[in-house]
DNA sequence: AGTAAAACTTGACACAGTGTCAATTGACTC
DNA sequence: GAGTCAATTGACACTGTGTCAAGTTTTACT
């Protein structure tokens, strides 16, 4: 049914995501994505309710886009718990870059819509997740750092691997994404292992 | 002279900063600013041209009463790189607290407003000053981790201490803010001394 | 006390961006 | 040919910032 209108829906998805990207989500307002679909902005309404709908939708079409679940086999399968920090670290870090429009996008909605905010906060929670399930694993190897709980240690985790400090670093500071990646593996084992274990 | 003018200039500051502590920044309006002094909206731009510029110098305003030189002291006066870093880190970690509800707000600014953002990234600017001169200190007491540069362990230190992460820590994860404080602490030591170096 | 300047008020308006509504057009289907 | 669905057009409400002109009150000076 309706297969005109499925259509429509997903070209006002893609155009969101290539403007989120590009234009690196300052400022992609509705009558923008109309422009780029090729449609009016009222007919976007026809297929969102509101713009926080819209993101929210587009950010699930971005996650079956980039296939996220493959990029963490390699974090699941990992043996020891060192091998499955520094995979999902790795993972994550460079899974940030694909995102960052959208997440830039929906963290300025944050202040304003409420919607927005529980969106982009469930998805944050996901993520954390797979921080506690790794520290989980250092903790079942026994190199979890003694100076921290399992949730504090998850907690650090989570606000050391933040979207907004990878921004930080990658922009402001300049590093390449690479040099943040290498960074971020190292740093996570040096905060969360026992004593810098190599 | 004006001094009269004076006054309600600074009845303004001390309104907004109030309004910014307790309301938490997310929706402090002009109008409510101008409600919280006792005079009209439009009478507020007889004072300051925007809500940007109000916002700036409220900031200035802030670091007046709330005396940022003498809390740096401890930090200068420390004899060791270590002393140093400990002391500085303490003394941002327990400012921002005290700066949040401002912060915030200048934070939200930054994506529509380009003089906010201009203002806000000088302050922080200014906060790096201090991060790289405690990552000095290290490095001339050849206690800095050798796997960063002195720039790249400024970036990364101040990436740590970043409003946003205090905000993550203690709001999201409810951090007490003893906690956070120590574990801020901690955790430069971890990442920027030579192999966590007691 | 008288006056001029400065501070503030009132009321109106422009602008941007989101969201809403009603009436209409075009196309496809049964 | 009637019905339905997608989209269009044009208008409007709402919020918050910033602007303007005209009028009133306060303050300061002499």
């Amino acid at each position: 049914m309706s297969s005109k209108s499925e259509q429509t829906r997903k070209r006002i998805l893609q155009a969101t995501l290539d403007l989120l990207e590009t234009g690196a989500g300052n400022g992609v307002r509705m009558t923008d994505i109309a422009g780029a679909v090729g449609i009016t902005r009222q007919a976007l309404y026809l297929h969102f309710a509101t713009r926080a709908e819209l993101l929210m939708a587009a950010t699930q079409y971005l996650d079956e886009i980039k296939d996220v679940e493959s990029r963490l086999a390699p974090s699941r399968e990992a043996t020891s718990g060192i091998a499955r920090l520094d995979a999902f670290v790795a993972a994550w870090a460079n899974y940030i870059p694909e995102i960052y429009g959208l997440a830039k996008a929906l963290l300025a909605m944050q202040e304003t819509d409420d919607v927005a905010a529980a969106v982009w906060c469930q998805r944050m929670q996901d993520m954390k997740e797979g921080c506690a399930a790794a520290v989980k694993a250092l903790a079942a190897d026994a190199t979890l750092t003694p100076s921290l709980t399992a949730d504090e240690a998850t907690d650090l985790m989570w606000a050391m691997l933040s979207v907004r400090n990878w921004e930080v670093l990658t922009r402001d500071c300049q590093w390449p994404q690479a040099f943040y990646v290498e960074n971020m593996v190292r740093n996570c084992r040096a905060l969360l292992t026992q004593s810098g274990t190599r």
